[in-house]
DNA sequence: GATACGCTGTGAATTGCTTCACAACGTTAC
DNA sequence: GTAACGTTGTGAAGCAATTCACAGCGTATC
C-alpha cells in the first residue's frame, strides 16, 4: 500500500504539474519536478512508480498524462463531501482556501456553536448549528471532516463526527484528537510548527539562512394517458437519445442501436422491478453494481447516470459483460428527464402537445 | 542533534503537561502521556531522553519539572519575534491563534500588500505594507516568519524574508517554497492534508482503482445554461404547479402559495445541500423522515413524492411541523419531471425551445 | 549503423525513526 | 529482609522512507 507521505506528495506534484501545464510546458524530467517540489529526483521517480505512471527516458514525463494519472489515483470516482467544524476565523479561511479549487472535494457544510455564524453562508458554504452536526453528517454520508475548533471543543466534535461515520479527519485543533481504530487523524499542529521553527532558527548554526387517501388516481388518469401517448411508439435509439441530451456513452461495445420508449427515473430498486422492461431507459444517480445486476435481471437495455459522474471500471466492466449500455448525462435527474421529454415531445412522429 | 519530529512532539508534550498541571496532576507516567499524545510509551521516553530529562521509576515524570525542562529546551533565553506575511483570513486567524499564548514567541508584525489592511491592528499586531517588510524584518532582527500569502506571492515574500535574515519559515502557501541552504521551511500543506484525508477515507475499506476522465463536463455547459434560462425567473406557485401536473397536496395547512423556480430530482441527499434553496421543489421517490429533515435544513419549501404513494402520517406530521409542503404526483419521477419541464417551457414567460 | 548521452525504472543499500526487550531500580507487601 | 511489581532508560532490532547505483532504452550525433 502506498504511504501517507507519498499521497501528500502526489497532491503536491499535481499542483506543480498543473502550474507547468498552464505555463505551456509539455514534458518534465524527474529532477526538474524534484527541484520544484524540494525533493530528490529518485523520490519523484519512486512516487510515480507507486501509481504506475511511466515516462519516457528521453522526454521525461508528459505533463498532461501525468496530471491525469495522479487524478486517477488521488481522486475518487465521485465527489467526496467534507464537513468542517468550527467556523471561526481559521475555519472560514480554510473554507475560502478550498472554495472552488478541487471539484471532486467540496466542503459542503460548516458547523459552529455560535448562533451568529449559524445560518449564514461562508463562501457559499452553509453553516449550521453543531447540535445538528451528527445527524446531518450521517444523513449526508460525509466521511471526511476538518476540525478547527478551540481545543476544549475538539474532542467532543471528533467523537460526534466518528459516530456520524466520518473516517478521516484533518485537525487544526491545538490538542491531539483521540479516535478509534479505523478513523485516521491528520494533525496540522500549527503551534508545534511554529515552536519547531523557533527552535531551528535559534539552534541552527548560523547560515543564511432527508398521508391521506388517494382520489389522486382519478386526476391522474388523463395525464398518464397523455404521457403514454407521448411516449408510446416514440421509439428512439440509444445513441440518438444520448446525442440529443448531451450524454456520453461510457460502456464499451454494447449495442447502442437498441430502442427505448419508456424512461424510469429514480433510485428505488424495488420500483424498478415493477416498472422496467426491455425498452426502458433507467435514469439514476445511484451508481452501484447492484443497479447493473437489476438492469440485467429486468433486461433493461440502458442506464443513464447523471451529473457527469463516470462509473468505476468495475461497473463498466459488469455492464459490458451483461450487455447493458451505460451513458452519463452531464446534468441532474430533473434536467435530464426534462430534456428527454422535450426531445420526445418535439420528435417528428406523433407529437401531441401535452395539455397542462 | 535532535530531530525536527522530536521537537514538534516536545511542543505537544508541553501543552499536554500544562493542561495536566492545571488539572492538578503532579506526576505522570510515560504511557499516560503517550495515550494523550497518541503515541507509544517508548516514544515518549526516547524523546525525554533526548532533552536529558529523567523521571522516577516509581512516580513517573514530575509534571512541573518536566514542563520546565521542555521550556529549557524549546524556548530560547529571550523572546523570539515572528513576522507574518499575508494578512488575509488565514493570516489573521494565525495571529489570533497565537495571540498571548506563548510569551517567548510573539508575532510582532504582519505584512500585506492590501493597503486596506495595512496600518490596521489585528489582535494587537501591527500590519504594514510589504514594501517595508525586508527592511523592517531586518531592523527588528526577526529570524522566524510565517508565510500565508496566495501562492503567487509566496516565493517573492520568501526571498525577501531570507534577504532580511530570516532563518526559519512556516509556510501555509499552496506552493512549495525555495530557500537557500541554511533556511529551513516547515510546510503546512493544507491542500495535501485534505487530499490525503480524502484518499484515506476512500481507500481504507477496500481499495478500488480509479479510471477514466470525463470530458462529459464540457458538453454539459451549454445545456445547463439553457436549462437555467428556461427555469430562472419562471416562478410558479406550488398549488398552481400541483394542479398542472395533477399532483395532490397532502400536507395540512402549510402555505402552498410559495413559489418555486428550480426543481431537484434525485435521492442523493448530499447533492441537495448544494443544489437546494428556498425556491427549490424536491422531486423524490425516497419517502423518509430524513428527507423531511434535510428539506427543513435547507429551507426547501416543498417535496413532491411520486407514483401516487401517500406518505405515512408521521411524515406528514413532521412536514406540517416544519412547514414543508408535501405533494404526491400520481406518476413517476421521469414523467413528473417531464410535465413540470413542459409546463415551465410552455409558460407565457420566456420559453426558449431547448435545442436538443 | 555504431557510439555516446541522459534519462527512466528498480533492486539493493542506506538512513533515520520507532518499537522491542530487558537491565536497573525504587516502592510496596508480607 | 526479600520477593514481587511496575516504571524508567537504553542498546538492539525492526521497519519505513529515502537514496544510491546501474541496467536498459530512445534519441541524437557523427
Amino acid at each position: 500500500m502506498v504511504s501517507r507521505k507519498t499521497i501528500a506528495r502526489m497532491s503536491l506534484y499535481r499542483r506543480l504539474l498543473i502550474s507547468l501545464r498552464d505555463d505551456g510546458t509539455s514534458h518534465v524530467f524527474s529532477h526538474q519536478l524534484a527541484k520544484l517540489a524540494g525533493l530528490t529526483a529518485a523520490q519523484v521517480r519512486r512516487d510515480f512508480m507507486a501509481i504506475g505512471y511511466s515516462g519516457s527516458p528521453t522526454r521525461g514525463y508528459e505533463v498532461g498524462k501525468c496530471i491525469d494519472s495522479i487524478g486517477g489515483f488521488l481522486d475518487g470516482p465521485r465527489r467526496q463531501d467534507v464537513a468542517l467544524v468550527g467556523a471561526g476565523k481559521l475555519g472560514r479561511s480554510i473554507i475560502s482556501h478550498f472554495s472552488g479549487r478541487r471539484p471532486k472535494l467540496a466542503i459542503v457544510a460548516a458547523f459552529d456553536d455560535d448562533p451568529a455564524k449559524v445560518e449564514g453562508r461562508i463562501d457559499g458554504c452553509r453553516c449550521f448549528s453543531v447540535e445538528i452536526m451528527e445527524s446531518t453528517v450521517r444523513d449526508l454520508g460525509i466521511q471526511i471532516a476538518i476540525v478547527a475548533t478551540p481545543p476544549a471543543a475538539a474532542q467532543k466534535a471528533t467523537d460526534a463526527l466518528v459516530r456520524a461515520g466520518v473516517r478521516s479527519i484533518v485537525s487544526f485543533a491545538a490538542t491531539p484528537l483521540q479516535a478509534p481504530e479505523g478513523v485516521s487523524i491528520i494533525d496540522m499542529d500549527i503551534t508545534a510548527a511554529l515552536e519547531t521553527a523557533a527552535y531551528i532558527a535559534r539552534e541552527t548554526p548560523a547560515a543564511v539562512a432527508a398521508e391521506a387517501e388517494a382520489d389522486v388516481d382519478k386526476a391522474a388518469t388523463p395525464l398518464l394517458r397523455q404521457l403514454d401517448t407521448l411516449l408510446a411508439g416514440n421509439e428512439v435509439k440509444l445513441d440518438e437519445l444520448a446525442r440529443r441530451i448531451g450524454a456520453q456513452i461510457v460502456s464499451g461495445d454494447s449495442c447502442p442501436q437498441r430502442v427505448v420508449e419508456k424512461i424510469y427515473a429514480g433510485d428505488r430498486v424495488s420500483d424498478l422491478l415493477n416498472e422496467a422492461s426491455d425498452r426502458t431507459l433507467l435514469v439514476t444517480n445511484l451508481m452501484s453494481l447492484q443497479m447493473i445486476r437489476v438492469a440485467e435481471l429486468m433486461d433493461v437495455p440502458a442506464i443513464c447516470f447523471v451529473n457527469g459522474v463516470c462509473p468505476e471500471p468495475d461497473i463498466v466492466a459488469k455492464a459490458d459483460s451483461t450487455g447493458t449500455t451505460l451513458m452519463v448525462s452531464p446534468i441532474g435527474v430533473f434536467e435530464t428527464c426534462g430534456l428527454i421529454y422535450q426531445s420526445l415531445a418535439a420528435a417528428p412522429a406523433t407529437a401531441p402537445t401535452a395539455r397542462v
